[in-house]
DNA sequence: AATCCCGACATTTTT
DNA sequence: TGTCGGGATT
């Protein structure tokens, strides 16, 4: 009954097995004994513990490449989930490139989302939803959640909304729906919470969306109430690979279990070390059972790094050791030589940040004995992203070219969310949740007064907004400047919509091009469509006058935006439809933006998990801050651990050079507050650390303390004295020399840059907006902005007003 | 309907 | 110290 096998079949692959088989398999040539051993380990369960730098995604990849080359499996029977994009298509990539061919042909590579989407696209009739459902972002969500709450005449103050939505998500993640909600969960959210979970869900079908929980969820439900299909995924699912298995959580453990089932080939990969997304549902234990869950299963251990230097894995095995309950790995290495781990105090926060940049800058040329490197090799990685601030002021400062890596994602920014709704809306009409988007977006003189208006109308005839819009029009319903421009823009999404009608028809046809059970496709011709896809969006905006709302815009962040859609309407370039378009975005949340010239990266522990630099910077290690103070009040113990795992991947992703710093002093929420070194100092292994003494007025700027004699430094003193990581460090200190004086920083002044601008000229900056020049050094320029205050700043980050697009 | 001002508040984040 | 959301104001 199932046409799969046949439509899915794959050439290229069988092509390549036949002309590999020929000679013993030169990929297998690479590998170390344990990666070969988990290449080779085909059938049954098999638990792949592969600690950091052990070369986990080539032994994945070459998995892969294995069981298709011995034939093993066909592409199509292989399912390989990842938890992001950038992971896929790295292994997608990497497969691609050691077939010698693209790996167009494994349909199943993906994330958990994404596979969910097209397992529930062909089933989301088994869920009460069409198969064309769209998925709502957090923002959809909360929006829609806001509606519930309120109409429930809940006192939103006490009961926000954000965290009903944080409940409700914490359900989705252990797989618990409204009807199997356990008892102890009643009281969640004032007791409402069971109540206003069920309306949400029911709601959600009735606008035939999903939220992001609902994709793995729904699909969980349909695999466990009907069994024709789970056996029929089963049976098509010969073996199942899943990466960074330490962070599935329990709706995705279901997932595979359920579909494990079947042949039982199943091959996790995973490092219960590195497993710091407990906060946000994962569940480490699914990890440490899996031995128990599989039973039978092969575990093998990754435990050769490529990756750093002896010193660096000594510290990380030192720190991570202080877990309980670990599956235990020992990394090792090869290698012989390198830098000890360093590691340094500071007096406060901005002489923290002011050193590194001074420490960047020196590394970059190569002086202090170390080979140069570049920017790109450089990597500050900080526990939370409000500790990026004081790294981007003082390089803003010193103009050291940095990248922020994480924050807003480009499809989370306003402007693009607000050009995205407009699109929705022409393609599908129904969209509530887009039309209140945009409907007072750019201003129309529709109010809260008017769009309940419009809300009533269309609740009491049963239809979306948009049509409740239309007969509230005809009714007369409405007045003045609203009621015109309200007629503009359906007449304007109208005539929108006429324009794709073409493509909206043929694209409904060939959905993921899958018909089931015989079902024939029948192809329509179309002429060809008035306008090509990119130029209806340009029309789009351009029309309803959004694009002329950020263009009249004053604010710094207009030009950005305006940017920002230039660079939507380019992205669209690469699809065919609006539609096709939208599908993507919904899922695809990266932000490849292109990078252009060297740049030292600053990022959270978080974000930099996976990635590795040669010289990283680990500042900000206090306790309180890191391990954070609240993951420590919520969790306890349990909190700690997890903190010391970010360490361990924080100290894991150095190959040659890893320091590590805290300050006796830092800001907080603008207060002063003395600081404790963090507890996690006093776990590095001696004979592998370099205590570095900062430069400074007598002898240190931390150990200068001494020459205050305010009460508030003293007590600081004393807390910071008395501190165990604090008298170890002096300890060390005190048996090495100090080190040498910095060697001049060797910035290049950029003199045509300044010389650029005069004296009071209105001018902008990227981050601080616009100011007036107030005065002229080297080749840094003094600017009065008009939001964020006098500051100076490198020459060559400042543009004349003029060259502002607007 | 839009703007302004005050108070509460403050991890980590992918899909 | 900054941001965001709500209530009061224009």
């Amino acid at each position: 009954m199932s046409t799969y096998d046949e439509s899915d079949a794959f050439e290229g692959a069988s092509l390549a097995a036949r002309a590999m088989a020929a000679r013993p398999s030169p990929y297998l040539e690479g590998l170390n004994p344990e990666q070969r051993k988990a290449v080779e380990t085909i059938d049954g369960p098999v638990l792949m513990l592969a600690g950091a730098g052990t070369g986990k995604t080539k032994a994945l990849t070459t998995r892969i490449v294995h069981m298709l080359n011995t034939g093993k499996a066909r592409p199509n029977e292989i399912l390989a989930v990842t938890f992001t994009n950038k992971a896929a298509r790295e292994m997608k990539n990497r497969v691609g490139h050691l077939l010698g061919q693209p790996a167009e042909g494994m349909p199943w590579l993906g994330t958990f989302h994404s596979i969910c989407v097209k397992l529930l696209r062909r089933h989301a009739e088994l869920v009460g939803l069409k198969s064309n459902f769209t998925i709502l972002d957090t923002d959809d969500q909360l929006r829609l959640l806001k509606q519930l709450v309120q109409a429930a005449g809940i006192d939103d103050k006490r009961w926000p909304a954000r965290a009903l939505a944080g409940v409700i998500d914490n359900w989705k993640n252990r797989a618990w729906t409204p009807d199997n909600l356990p008892a102890a969960e009643a009281g969640a959210y004032d007791g409402k919470g069971p109540a206003l979970y069920r309306q949400y869900q029911a709601r959600l079908i009735e606008l035939n969306a999903v939220d992001f929980g609902d994709l793995l969820l729904h699909v969980v439900s349909i695999f466990q109430t009907h069994d024709d299909v789970l056996a029929q995924y089963q049976r098509w699912f010969r073996f199942i690979m899943v990466d960074e298995y330490q962070d599935t959580n329990v709706a995705q453990y279901l997932w595979l279990r359920l579909l494990a089932a079947g042949h039982k080939n199943i091959c996790c990969v995973g490092d219960d070390d590195q497993s710091i997304y407990g906060w946000r549902g994962a569940e480490v234990g699914n990890i440490l059972r899996f031995e128990a869950d599989f039973p039978g299963a092969a575990v093998i251990r990754l435990e050769q790094n490529y990756r750093s230097t002896p010193h660096i894995l000594a510290a990380a095995s030192s720190v991570i050791s202080g877990n309980q309950g670990r599956l235990g790995k020992e990394l090792w290495t090869e290698a012989e030589t390198g830098e000890k781990v360093r590691l340094i105090g500071h007096w406060d926060g901005e002489e923290e940040a002011r050193w590194i940049g001074e420490e960047v800058d020196a590394m970059q040329g190569g002086t202090r004995g170390l080979r140069g490197f570049s920017l790109d090799d450089m990597a500050i990685l900080v526990r939370a992203s409000h500790q990026m601030r004081a790294f981007e002021d003082r390089f803003l400062t010193i103009g050291m070219p940095y990248r922020v890596i994480g924050g807003p994602r480009f499809y989370e920014r306003m402007e693009i969310r607000d050009a995205m709704a407009y699109f929705r809306l022409v393609t599908s009409p129904a969209d509530d949740l887009a039309f209140e988007r945009i409907v007072n977006t750019p201003k129309r003189g529709l109010g809260d007064k008017a769009q309940q208006k419009i809300q009533m109308t269309a609740r009491a005839n049963g239809v979306p907004l948009i049509e409740g819009a239309r007969i509230l029009l005809a009714e007369k319903g409405l007045g003045g400047k609203g009621a015109i421009e309200l007629g503009k823009l359906i007449e304007g999404l109208d005539r929108w919509a006429s324009l794709t009608q073409g493509e909206l028809r043929r694209v409904a046809l060939d959905a993921d091009s899958v018909v089931e059970d015989g079902g024939e496709i029948e192809r329509v011709e179309y002429g060809p469509p008035e306008m090509t896809h990119v130029e209806l969006a340009e029309t789009i905006l351009d029309e309803s006058g959004y694009t002329g709302m950020w263009q009249n815009d004053k604010t710094p962040e207009a030009p950005g935006r305006l940017e920002n859609l230039k660079e939507l309407v380019k992205a669209l370039e690469q699809f065919e439809n609006l539609q096709g378009f939208l599908e993507h975005v919904s899922l695809i949340m990266d932000n490849e933006a292109g990078e252009d010239g060297e740049k030292i990266s600053i990022m959270t522990l978080h974000a930099a998990k996976g990635l590795e630099f040669p010289v990283v910077f680990l500042p900000g290690w206090e306790d309180g801050l890191f391990p954070s103070q609240r993951s420590m009040d919520e969790s306890g113990q349990r909190g700690v651990e997890e903190e010391r795992r970010l360490a361990y991947v924080g100290i894991t992703r150095a190959e040659e050079v890893c320091t590590i710093s805290f300050a006796g002093n830092r800001r907080v929420y603008g207060q002063w507050q003395s600081q404790m070194p963090s507890r996690f100092i006093d776990e590095l292994p001696e004979d592998h650390v370099e205590v570095l003494t900062p430069p400074g007025l007598y002898g240190g700027g931390y150990g200068a303390a001494g020459m205050n004699s305010t009460l508030e430094t003293r007590v600081a003193e004393a807390n910071v004295y008395n501190s165990p990581g604090w008298r170890r460090l002096q300890t060390r200190s005190a048996e090495r020399p100090t080190s040498q004086p910095r060697e001049a920083s060797k910035t290049v002044i950029d003199l045509q840059a300044v010389s650029a601008h005069s004296m009071g000229e209105r001018v902008f900056h990227q981050k601080f907006g616009y100011g007036l020049i107030i005065g002229i050094e080297g080749d840094k320029l003094e600017i009065d902005f008009e939001k964020a205050g006098a500051k100076k700043v490198v020459a060559r980050f400042i543009t004349g007003t003029d060259d502002v697009p607007f």
